[in-house]
DNA sequence: AGATATAATGGTTGCGCTACCATGAATAGC
DNA sequence: GCTATTCATGGTAGCGCAACCATTATATCT
C-alpha cells in the first residue's frame, strides 16, 4: 500500500490578510493573549495591552468578526425583521434600535418581508445563520415555520408593534384595536355620525385592519352604521391619501367623518381639502394614525392616534441586550400605548 | 519524556446543531456535496438534489452562514454607511440600494456615523472585519486612515450622493454646488434679489454647505449680498424650519428670498407662513431641496431641487453587484444629476 | 517560611464550512 | 474498441479565532 502524494487540500495561498497570529508574533505573545486584549482588555496587564496596542497599529490589524462569530458561535449583529422601509413608522423603529444598538457594540441588519409572510421565513433563515445575538422582528402573526424556527432558537427573540399574548419570546407594542376602538370613541363623541375608514392593503397590512375592526366595534357600540373600508393596493402616501379621499366623498357624500389608516393618508386628504376648497371638520372630519410631527403643521393641524415609535425599538433593543448579558431572564410583553392627540381636524 | 496525558481544547459539547455533515449523513452523501445543493444546484445531478433537499427538510437544516463566510473568506453581506437614519434621504437611499441586495441575494448591514468622521473610521474597521462582499459609504469627504483602509481592501467600494472626482473607487451622487447655484439662478431670473440661506449642522453637513457655496457663487455672479448662513445645531424638521423662518425674517426683515437646505425646513417654513399670514411668495419666496413628495401639496407648493434619491441607492447597488460577479471592471464615476423643480413658492 | 489564593499568560483543539484537487463514471470521437 | 473529454462526486485541509484547561508568576495569609 503506497504512501498518499497528492494531499488535497487548500494549497493557494490568500491574498495575504493581518491576523491575530502576525500580531502576536510581532508582540512577541501568544495570539490568545492578542485576542484578550482586544476582546476583554481588563483581563490584561497594561504592559501588554501597550506592547499589543503598537502591535496591532503597525500591522493595521482588522479583526476577522468572521471567525471569531464561528469560534464563539455568537455574532454581534441583530437582523431587524420589518415589513417595509417606505413607511416613516418602521424607519423611527429601526432609528430606535440602532441607537441602542450601537452603544452596546452590536450591529444591525436589515431585513424587509415587503409584507409576505413567506419571504419573512427566508429572510428568518437566512439570518439566524449568521448566528446572531438576537433578533427583532416586527408582528406576531408569522407562519408557523417561522414561529417554530424563532422558538427551537435558543437566543432572545422580540416581536414589535402590536401588543398581544402569544409572544415567541419578548414582545413589545401596543393595541392597534384598541387605538381604533379610541378613536371611534372620539369621533362618536364630537358628534360624527357616518364614520368611513380609508386604508391600503388591509390584508397584508392586519396591524391597519385590526385599527378598522377597532372603529367598527365602536361604531357598533353607538348603533351606528358599519361601512366597509375604502381601500386601494398601492403604497401609502400623501398624494394616494388625497386621491383616496376625493373617491371616498365621491362615492359616500355623506359621510362626516373619515379615519384613516394611518398620518401619511391623512395629511395628504387635509391638504388635499384645502386645495378643493372643502371644509375640515366642518364638511368632513379627518384622523390619521401614527403622530408624525407634520400633523401639528397643517391646517387645520390633524387628529390623530400617537404611538411611541421610536420607543419601541429602544426598549426592544434594551430586552434583548439585557437578556444576551444575562442581566434579567423571563420573557416578558410590554403594552407601550398610545396616546389620542386631538387636533384642530375634527 | 512522558506522553501528554492532559489535551487541552474544547471538551464541553455544545448545544447540538444540524450541520452539513448529519445532513450529508442521512442523505448517504459526502459534506461537499450537500454544500453544492445548497450553493450551486445547477452543478448537481437532479436525483441527489431531490434527496439532499428531503435530508434538509427533515432535519431542519440552517446553513451557517458564518462558517461558510470564514471558509470563502466573503459574506454575502453589505455594509450602507450613512450619517443620519432621521434624514429622509439616506432612508430613500438604503431602500434603493436594500431592493437590488435583496433580489441578488444579499443582506444590507445598517451603519449610522452620525456625520461624525471618527465614528466613521471605526465603523468601517468593524464592518470590514465581517468579510463583506462591498461597501457603500455616503460622502467623499473620510479620515485618511478611512481612506487607506478602504482603498488597502480588494473589494468595491461606493461612495455616493455627491460626485466628485477623487473617489476611493466608484462614485454615484451628485454635485451639491451645482444645484446651489441652479437654484440660486432660478431666483435671481424670478427677480429675487435679497436671498438668504437657513440650515443646520453646516459644518457636519458639508453637501448642504457645498448648497449654500453654490448659491453664493450665483450670487456673487449677479452682484447680488451674499449673507452668511442662517444656522442652527438641532436635526432638521419642519417645525425647526418654521422657527428659523420666523427668527430669520426677524432679523433680516429685508429678506425677499430664502433657500433652505432641505425641504423638511422649507415645508415647515411654508406651513408656518400660512398660519401666519406671511404670503409666499409675495412677501418671501421659498425654496428647498430634495423633491419630497409633500412639497407638491402644501400650499403654495414648493420650489425646490430634485435628486434622485433611491436611483442613487440602485445604482450604487447594481455597480456593486456588477463588480462582484465580475461583469464590469473598471472604477466609474455616476453623475446622477438633478432638476430643478419649480413650484408656487418662489 | 511555607502554604494557599489570585492573577496573568499560554497551548491545543475545533467551530462549520468551502477551496482545491483527485477520481470514477458516462459520453463522445476516431 | 480504445482513448479523450466531459460530468458528477468525494477527500482533505484550513479559513482565523475563542473556549477550555494548564501553567506559571505574584500576592496574601498564617
Amino acid at each position: 500500500m503506497s504512501e498518499t502524494i497528492n494531499r488535497p487540500g487548500r494549497r493557494i495561498a490568500r491574498p495575504a490578510t493581518v491576523t491575530l497570529k502576525h500580531v502576536a508574533e510581532r508582540a512577541g505573545v501568544s495570539p490568545i493573549t492578542v485576542s484578550r486584549v482586544i476582546n476583554t482588555p481588563d483581563a490584561v496587564s497594561e504592559a501588554l495591552r501597550e506592547k499589543v496596542g503598537r502591535a496591532v497599529e503597525e500591522l493595521g490589524y482588522l479583526p476577522n468578526r468572521v471567525a471569531g462569530a464561528l469560534a464563539s458561535a455568537e455574532s454581534r449583529v441583530v437582523p431587524v425583521i420589518v415589513p417595509s422601509l417606505s413607511n416613516a413608522v418602521f424607519i423611527e423603529v429601526i432609528q430606535g434600535v440602532q441607537e441602542v444598538l450601537e452603544v452596546a457594540g452590536y450591529q444591525l441588519l436589515l431585513g424587509n418581508t415587503q409584507y409576505d409572510l413567506q419571504r419573512e421565513q427566508d429572510l428568518a433563515a437566512t439570518l439566524l445563520g449568521w448566528s446572531p445575538a438576537g433578533v427583532i422582528i416586527a408582528g406576531l402573526r408569522h407562519t408557523d415555520r417561522t414561529r417554530a424556527m424563532l422558538q427551537a432558537w435558543r437566543r432572545p427573540v422580540v416581536e414589535i408593534m402590536e401588543h398581544g399574548t402569544r409572544a415567541i419570546d419578548m414582545n413589545v407594542g401596543l393595541s392597534h384595536y384598541k387605538a381604533g376602538d379610541a378613536m371611534g370613541e372620539h369621533l362618536v363623541s364630537r358628534g360624527y355620525r357616518e364614520i368611513g375608514f380609508i386604508g391600503g392593503r388591509l390584508k397584508a397590512d392586519y396591524r391597519a385592519l385590526h385599527r378598522y375592526k377597532g372603529l367598527e366595534r365602536s361604531l357598533a357600540r353607538h348603533g351606528l352604521r358599519r361601512r366597509p373600508p375604502f381601500t386601494h393596493e398601492s403604497k401609502s402616501s400623501p398624494q394616494l391619501g388625497g386621491d383616496a379621499f376625493m373617491r371616498a366623498l365621491d362615492a359616500s357624500p355623506d359621510l362626516d367623518a373619515i379615519f384613516f389608516a394611518n398620518d401619511d393618508l391623512a395629511v395628504g386628504a387635509i391638504l388635499r381639502a384645502q386645495r378643493e376648497g372643502i371644509a375640515v371638520p366642518k364638511r368632513v372630519a379627518i384622523a390619521g394614525f401614527n403622530g408624525f410631527g407634520i400633523g401639528e403643521l397643517v391646517q387645520p393641524s390633524l387628529t390623530t392616534i400617537v404611538s411611541p415609535r421610536q420607543q419601541i425599538g429602544q426598549i426592544a433593543a434594551n430586552k434583548l441586550i439585557a437578556r444576551m448579558q444575562g442581566r434579567e431572564s423571563g420573557a416578558a410583553s410590554v403594552d407601550v400605548g398610545f396616546t389620542l392627540r386631538v387636533g384642530e381636524s375634527t
